[in-house]
DNA sequence: AACTGGATCGTCT
DNA sequence: GACGATCCAGTTG
């Protein structure tokens, strides 16, 4: 398991050891293939201008979810580091649960099911009810990975400012990412 | 393959 | 009152 110590260090630290990580919601997830990082300096962030009700759990303690709703539709998971930053957790390669995957998205390709933030929010059943949960307890299994994976570096995606820091974090040449790399 | 517009609503200005 | 850390369907090339 991942525990609150994993996540108490900076987030640029943490992002790139998440590419490989089993992520289990009720026991259904897969292996994180691609995140982004944020944090309180960056404009792009939702903690940029301080704590807010909506973004409360992102200054509360490391290891717990942050989830938000947007453009009044799809959900988005982060896993919260130091206060103030956060990793938005954008793609996985389902590897459990695909039966109850397909039921929640519908019946599409393996690799569709989990390939963009709101995808994987759906394919897991995520939504507030998950806001401010620790990561190291149940309904959540965080597992280190059991290979090391190869990781790339590039631009966020989806934003209008900070467009240029490179905080994208993927494993090279995953089929399962939202968008190729570059 | 690339781009366009619509859906839909909580949050902050 | 405008806008977004998105997704999908439709159109165009």
């Amino acid at each position: 398991m991942l525990t609150r110590d994993f996540f108490d260090r900076p987030v640029l630290e943490v992002a790139p050891e998440l590419i490989g990580v089993e992520l289990l919601l009720e026991g259904v997830g897969g292996l994180i293939v691609e995140v982004e990082a944020y944090d309180q300096s960056d404009p792009a962030s939702h903690s940029f201008r301080g704590p807010t009700l909506r973004n409360a759990a992102m200054f509360g303690a490391p290891g717990h979810a942050y989830v938000y709703k947007i453009y009044g539709i799809h959900y988005c998971l982060n896993f919260v580091c130091k206060p103030g930053s956060a990793i938005l957790i954008r793609a996985m390669e389902p590897t459990k649960g695909l039966a109850a995957m397909h039921q929640r998205r519908g019946p599409l390709p393996d690799r569709q099911l989990c390939s963009g933030p709101g995808k994987l929010a759906q394919a897991l059943a995520i939504d507030l009810n998950q806001n401010g949960l620790s990561l190291d307890e149940p309904p959540f299994a965080l597992l280190p990975p059991d290979q090391s994976h190869d990781v790339a570096t590039g631009p966020r995606i989806g934003i209008t400012k900070g467009v240029e820091t490179p905080w994208r974090f993927v494993s090279r040449g995953s089929r399962f990412l939202s968008k190729p790399m570059r």
